[in-house]
DNA sequence: GTCTATATTTGGATAGAC
DNA sequence: GTCTATCCAAATATAGAC
């Protein structure tokens, strides 16, 4: 009855109300109606479940990327459309990015097919910053860091709300003028290390 | 022969170790030549250990914050030693970063007593701050975006590394220059929601 | 594919002697 | 305060019947 697809769909659930970690095949099975050893004729092991988790959060990740970019001339606006995608999908599953950007599951690390997808990812996510004039590493480090802020202070300190997506326009706009600024004064330019 | 402190800095050597959710109260006797239940001397119970790592963490976290301010009228300077602190902090160590800045233990949550150092921490860096000009809230909220962005994309994908911690001077001018221009420029004030 | 039954390990926590 | 002994619950995982 149940097929893998469900049972991934309820693992989310289950996640999503108990914490990333607190995963259990037992409940799990019950929630679909099985008893737990049967999830081994789906997955291998816990591990392989929180793996198509995973992909199946990069593949979500990928897609929304692509669907969220705009076909725009203005850099400005591009660059937010981006960084509301990559806000908003962060903060609406805590779960889901615990699971796809930090390693909070002690011993379980994707598999090399499903990292992979996440590395598509960014590779886009690049090529769509270098269309905005983000081609500097630096630039681009610095942007996904502000990006990886907003979601992680909305995520940690208002779960649910608003207080730091908001800010995504004003942040963008401050490193839209960072980054143009530069490119303006290049004497501003520092030792390297 | 263990004293309480002992038991805390073994239990910290594990979760370095093994990840912070994986700390097993098995381990932690061993590892402090201990039987599991005489633990229960020093502590009520798991989380209670969980607690007082997050008390010893948030402790220091206050205590290097105070040692990091620099006596400066530079505004400028005085930010970007906040910042460094704030980030190199976080970096220094995943586990202790986990626990007191993110949800990752299940069922885990600060006491009051402990919670209330955290605060007291965020009131400091509030005054910081406002110190530095940094007083309009939405604007305390996007320098903590920064240094927490910056922080996690350290930690998440250069560990040991140094790869934003050398964004961060960058990273402060960035938002330097954008609260300064805001005060010289009003004008370019939005709609409320 | 699903079940029952079971193995095995590990977990946190308690009782009570010393 | 520390130990031994034990409990109880939960965990993941396997074997083998149906």
């Amino acid at each position: 009855m149940a097929t893998r697809a469900e049972i991934i769909e309820a693992a989310w659930e289950q996640v999503r109300a108990s914490g990333l970690a607190a995963l259990s095949l037992r409940d799990l099975a019950r929630s679909v109606g099985m008893q737990p050893p049967s999830l081994y004729s789906y997955f291998d092991s816990k591990n392989d479940i929180y793996d198509a988790m995973y992909a199946q959060g990069a593949q979500q990740f990928l897609d929304e990327q692509r669907a969220a970019t705009v076909a725009t001339d203005d850099p400005l606006t591009a660059l937010k459309a981006i960084t509301h995608f990559f806000v908003e999908f962060c903060a609406a599953d805590v779960a889901r990015y615990q699971l796809l950007f930090q390693r909070t599951i002690p011993g379980f690390e994707p598999s090399p097919a499903s990292f992979k997808i996440s590395q598509d990812s960014l590779a886009e996510l690049a090529t769509l910053l270098a269309r905005c004039g983000v081609s500097d590493p630096a630039m681009v480090d610095l942007c996904t860091a502000i990006g990886t802020g907003l979601a992680d202070q909305q995520l940690s300190n208002d779960p649910g709300g608003d207080r730091w997506i908001r800010l995504i326009d004003d942040a963008v706009e401050m490193f839209y003028a960072h980054i143009t600024s530069k490119v303006d004064k290049p004497k501003r330019r520092r030792r390297a290390r």
